[in-house]
DNA sequence: TTTGGACCTGTACGC
DNA sequence: TGTTTCAGGTCCAAA
């Protein structure tokens, strides 16, 4: 075990089940609540321990993986910045109360834009199982001391199984979009990971040329993988949480893509923190 | 520039 | 048991 140094109050559960991430799985461990994900092809599991995180597997956990799940972890964010940047806004300062140690995630960006793709018209229990049943459809089997454990498909082979086989595994019409993707990605030779340098405008442009990627989905991949922590994805709960506090106004039609900008410029630079809080705090009323 | 309908699927409903 | 609705949206055509 090792304990993870954390720049802030650390909120395990909420930050991994906020809804940013599909990837987590519970594991009950010893009696203790522990959590589990495959990064970089490395299997961890982590638990809460008082305000911090507990690093419980690899057991001996070597320095590179440490980092591996620190950046995934974000616990370098210093929320108490952010805290008081909002420190007048009432409503705020109450979900962040609420739900203090709440962080972002810093995901892989392939996984995650495949993950938001799959979440349009869809709810989260579904998502999750459509993850599922992707990654075990392939044959990345790998072995440590605790057994067997998969990764995730990459686009190569997603082209190479085919649409089909997306669809056959209940993906209704993401399927194409998924495969048209991984097709972009593997023919133009997109590093996803290179976006991680470029800004907001320039990510949002190019994500929203990948098919089944609007505007929504495209703030997702840049908040939760890309590092452009101004993104503000707005789906219907962000959307009723802005008029009913914000604009005290639950009926005129506002294009989510106006909505977007103006409260990025509202919130600041750190828009994308809040917007996952008051997303958070809304689902959780 | 905005609006409305179609799109896959599983589930929660009403009968 | 059999419809209808809705779920963290996107795309396309038409106004």
């Amino acid at each position: 075990m090792m304990i993870l140094k954390s720049k802030s109050k650390y909120d395990l559960e909420s930050t991994l089940y906020s809804g940013q991430c599909f990837l987590w799985n519970p594991i009950l461990s010893d009696n203790l609540q522990a959590h589990e994900i495959v990064l970089g092809g490395t299997r961890f599991r982590v638990q809460q321990l008082s305000d911090k995180i507990d690093a419980i597997y690899p057991l001996n956990i070597t320095q590179n993986q440490s980092l591996i799940l620190q950046n995934h972890l974000r616990v370098d964010d210093d929320l108490g910045y952010i805290y008081q940047s909002i420190e007048s806004d009432k409503y705020l300062l109450s979900s962040f109360k609420k739900f203090e140690g709440l962080h972002l995630l810093r995901q892989d960006p392939w996984e995650c834009l495949v993950t938001f793709i799959c979440s349009s018209n869809n709810n989260m229990k579904r998502i999750k199982l459509m993850l599922n049943k992707l990654i075990n459809s392939f044959d990345n089997t790998h072995t440590d001391s605790l057994g067997e454990y998969k990764t995730f498909p990459t686009p190569d082979q997603i082209i190479e199984a085919g649409e089909e086989h997306l669809r056959s595994l209940g993906f209704g019409y993401r399927a194409k979009y998924i495969f048209e993707t991984s097709r972009i990605i593997l023919y133009e030779n997109i590093d996803l990971l290179k976006l991680r340098s470029q800004n907001y405008d320039d990510n949002l442009e190019q994500l929203t040329m990948f098919p089944g990627v609007g505007d929504k989905v495209a703030n997702c991949v840049m908040l939760f993988s890309l590092d452009n922590l101004n993104a503000f994805p707005v789906d219907v709960w962000i959307n009723r949480v802005l008029r009913e506090i914000y604009l005290n106004d639950s009926k005129n039609k506002i294009a989510d893509s106006r909505l977007r900008s103006h409260f990025q410029s509202y919130f600041g630079e750190y828009s994308g923190y809040i917007n996952h809080y008051l997303f958070h705090s809304r689902r959780n009323d």
